[in-house]
RNA sequence: GGUGGCGUAGUUCAGUUGGUUAGAAUAUCGGCCUGUCACGCCGAGGGUCGCGAGUUCGAGUCUCGUCGUCACCGCCA
């Protein structure tokens, strides 16, 4: 072993013990006469020190030391004679007897410490350089805990962990797949998994009952700050539940990784319909850590001659407590950030609801101190608050009623990190229509099962049927989701048909699927949790790149190895490829 | 595919209305320093202002293009 000890756990009680560390050398303070080195690894930092006692040899080795040299250092532990009450080894140093350089270091391009110089580019590219940093490593650290969590939790519930194969067949619904091609199998194509969707459903047929899988999945879509080509699932699956048992048994699961690891205790998980979400937050994953809730005003504020209203489809409004002190500026300032083109709002309108009962606002000349004491009332302002209207079609917004909520929300501060709001969002349409393609897709995937209520609409009005869905939503935050399956081969051969497919295409997609549920498939449903997302949430970050050790950029490049790559012709040539390049305009 | 921000010393940034030799902090190197721990003090070196074109007597600064990067919309469960 090159070392006897940590640099992290060294104590008072060690003094005068012999001990030989090794690490990182992260400062040099040379005082003259005598030096102070301070040696890290990942789990702490220790003092080493040279003074007039020390051997020389050691004396002129410490001078040729830099920063990140990996060193080997041998010494005796002894108290300090000025502590450092700000580290757990503070109290002691190693006086050093010899010191081995194990590996020098170029200067590093940013400094290794936890309030870096180093920006984001410099700090991918030199990746392994930023792990040594405590701060990026804790979310690595979390990310392990968590993982082990799950695991924790779901072996004790008679989970199955089951691996699924990487190299698949591509499918049309949902997103781009990345392929790869097959040389045994010329001008074929695997895919990577978006999700081990079938394959957990097969072994449910395969009688395994309950299955998990920490898994790699892969999109082959545009990036986010929440979204790489390959990201991490908690996969899960079970036999004979309901969606009750499925939401009961994972709304555990959540409660268990905020008690294991953030040592949290959070509320019962509401239950709160698709609709519901839609219209009172404008969205499909609410944030529910502050209320300002979307007030359907429509039927208020009609008939007052104020054409832009009276040609609306649908007024909401949201209320902003104690904003009605809100200047022109800022007023501006909202009207101008609805108005961008990532919301697309005409305008907005507003009511100041001001401390003496009177009301002021910018359509005053079309409403009376009366007509705007009733928006008040509906939508619960009371003096002091500043209500926010905007009209238009219904879908687009409610849509932008729910960025402003958001904004807004984020203004007075109602979105607090260390408060966590879970609820499952649950009643989804089973289909939603395409104007492009004038057809349905499925809006989770083709397994879902419909609402046995439902299922008649299936043939009478198929966007108003709502499926055996869920979502799990955290701080606004989609942090997973799932269904009730079909296990019925005829229901699912109308679901593929409602999609569009033929029954030849679904054969030739599906048909592995189809033909199992022949063989006595059991009633499953199964949920999937973005790992990443879900990490990032309980670190307190707003991009998942900080809880991945290699992680991609905004355009699906790795900087530090510099990858996607060209490859040797010989390699295209093996595979059957050509390539087919469009000239750039 | 689209919209916007950023790109200046190793690094993080400042740089006025377009005007002399492009600055600061930090890092690095050299000197001094016996209790530092963001050590301190003195000094030094360090620049293709992302790249290309244009406007101009003159461009880090203005215009266009391009590359890189980040955020968002489209896309994606």
């Amino acid at each position: 072993m090159y070392r006897t000890h940590t640099c992290g756990e060294l104590r008072i009680e060690n003094a005068g013990n012999e001990v030989t560390l090794a690490g990182w050398v992260q400062r040099v303070r040379d005082l003259g006469a005598m030096t102070f080195v301070d040696l890290r690894d990942r789990y702490g930092i220790t003092q080493l020190v040279v003074d007039e006692n020390t051997d020389k040899a050691v004396a002129v080795a410490i001078v040729e030391l830099g920063r990140e040299f990996v060193i080997q250092a041998i010494g005796t532990v002894r108290e300090r004679q000025s502590k450092n009450k700000n580290i757990p080894t503070g109290e002691v140093e190693i006086a050093l007897s010899e010191i081995n350089v194990l590996s020098p270091a170029e200067l590093p391009p940013f400094t290794i410490q936890d309030d870096t110089d180093g920006g984001d580019d410099l700090r991918m590219k030199y990746r392994y350089l930023d792990l040594r940093r405590d701060a990026v490593r804790e979310n690595l650290v979390l990310r392990s805990k968590m993982a082990h969590a799950v695991r924790n939790y779901l072996n004790s519930k008679d989970f199955i962990e089951t691996e699924t194969p990487v190299l698949i067949k591509s499918t049309p619904e949902g997103a781009r797949d990345f392929i790869v091609p097959s040389r045994m199998n010329e001008g074929q194509f695997y895919a990577l998994p978006q999700s081990p969707q079938t394959f957990k459903q097969l072994l449910m047929i395969a009688g395994f009952d309950r299955y998990y899988q920490i898994v790699k999945c892969f999109r082959d879509e545009d990036l986010r700050a929440d979204r790489q080509p390959e990201f991490t699932q908690i996969d899960c699956e079970m036999s004979f539940v309901e969606q009750k048992d499925v939401l009961e048994m994972f709304e555990g699961l959540t409660r268990h990784m905020f008690k294991e690891t953030l040592n949290v205790e959070v509320d019962e998980f509401p239950w709160m319909p698709y609709s519901e979400a839609m219209e009172k937050y404008g969205s499909d994953k609410p944030d529910t850590r502050f209320e300002m809730l979307i007030n359907d005003i429509t039927e208020t504020v009609k008939g007052k001659d104020f054409v832009v209203f009276d040609s609306a489809e649908y007024i909401g409004a949201i209320c902003a407590k104690g904003c009605a002190e809100y200047t022109r500026k800022q007023l501006d300032g909202l009207t101008n950030w609805v108005k961008r083109p990532q919301i697309g709002a005409k305008g907005l309108v507003y009511v100041k609801c001001n401390e003496d009962g009177t009301f002021k606002s910018s359509v005053d000349k079309f409403y009376s101190q009366d007509d705007l004491k009733a928006w008040a009332e509906k939508t619960g302002a009371e003096a002091g608050d500043l209500i926010l209207v905007m009209s238009g079609d219904k879908k687009h917004m409610l849509d932008a009623l729910g960025e402003l909520r958001l904004e807004m929300g984020k203004q007075l501060g109602l979105r607090d990190k260390n408060v966590f709001k879970p609820l499952w969002v649950v009643d989804f349409p089973l289909l939603e229509w395409d104007e492009e393609s004038k057809r349905f897709y499925a809006m989770h995937h083709p397994f879902t099962s419909p609402k046995p209520e439902d299922i008649e609409l299936m043939d009478t009005d198929p966007g108003k049927v709502r499926a055996n869905a869920y979502d799990l939503v955290i701080n606004g935050v989609e942090i997973g989701g799932g269904s009730v399956r079909i296990f019925d081969s005829e229901l699912q051969s109308k679901m593929f048909s409602l999609l569009g497919f033929t029954k030849e295409e679904a054969e030739a997609q599906f048909g592995f699927l189809m033909k199992a549920f022949k063989f006595g498939a059991p009633p499953h449903a199964g949920i999937a949790f973005g790992f990443d997302r879900l990490v990032s949430l309980f670190a307190g970050l707003d991009t998942i790149r900080d809880v991945i050790a290699f992680p991609k950029n905004n355009a699906g490049r790795d900087v530090m190895i510099d990858s996607p790559s060209a490859v040797a012709e010989a390699q295209l040539d093996e595979l059957n490829l050509k390539l087919n390049l469009k000239e750039k305009k």
